[in-house]
DNA sequence: CGAATTTGACCCGCGC
DNA sequence: GCGCGGGTCAAATTCG
């Protein structure tokens, strides 16, 4: 499906690197008269073409990144869909929301943040459950999962065809906030960690020491 | 010492 | 009704 997308964004970013250097000629070509200006300004042209350089390849990556998310949820969805036909059916009462959330192994910043994409694919009034499907590390998921938000382990069950047990957690915040999350991993692919949150929060988050979006966010604030 | 986690017991819906 | 799988409770234990 989406790998001729893929290509295509990745043949935009040379495209634009090549006119960029186009751009830097002419400007070599202009600068006979005033030396020194000159020198100033390959010097500006220079740190311009490092910083779109350095940008360049901050965005390849950031789409190698997206990519392999991409993959790892088209590779869910045909799991889905394989399994439709089984009984257990996608649950009709309950809203879903995707988050694919991978490291993003960024020397530069966040050396620590999961980049996460949200997309609501249904939404049913009642109930407000919220499934999320995250791609994430072993070192996310090793004790209390840090989302932003609080949580009490309550339970932890050994789930069926599936080596890893479930945990189960529930908002720290006693009975004025019945927010209920799961996390467990994946069937077969044990860096795919999936929570289900059930419910809203209505207090605001205590913590917000860990970031979790980072990786978006500079994309948002850079466009 | 209080709070959070662990972990087996208990409960409950569902299919046979 | 019974067994099974999944969800929750709560006593015991660990942690800060
Ligand atoms: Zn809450």
């Amino acid at each position: 499906m989406g790998s001729t997308k893929d290509s295509s964004v990745s043949l935009d970013l040379s495209i634009s690197c090549n006119n960029l250097l186009k751009h830097k000629e002419i400007r070599i070509d202009g600068m006979n008269r005033m030396e020194e200006n000159g020198v100033n300004r390959i010097c500006q042209v220079k740190e311009e073409i490092k910083r779109v350089a350095e940008e360049n390849k901050r965005l390849a990556e950031m789409l190698a990144t997206i990519c392999e998310r991409h993959r790892a949820l088209r590779a869910q969805f045909i799991d889905l869909m394989n399994n439709s036909s089984s009984p257990l059916t996608t649950k009709k009462r309950k809203s879903q929301v995707i988050v694919n959330r991978t490291e993003e192994g960024d020397h530069t910043e966040n050396p620590t943040s999961n980049c996460s994409s949200e997309q609501v694919i249904d939404q049913e009034a009642k109930p407000r459950v919220s499934k999320l499907y995250i791609r994430a590390d072993g070192r996310v998921s090793i004790t209390v999962v840090r989302d932003g938000y609080h949580w009490r382990k309550y339970g932890q069950k050994v789930i069926r065809d599936n080596p890893y047990p479930r945990a189960y957690f529930r908002c720290s915040f006693a009975p004025v906030c019945p927010v209920k999350k799961k996390v467990q991993r994946c069937t077969e692919d044990h860096s795919v960690l999936v929570l289900t949150y059930e419910g809203e929060h209505n207090h605001i988050q205590p913590s917000p020491a860990d970031p979790q979006c980072l990786g978006m966010k500079s994309i948002i604030n850079h466009k």
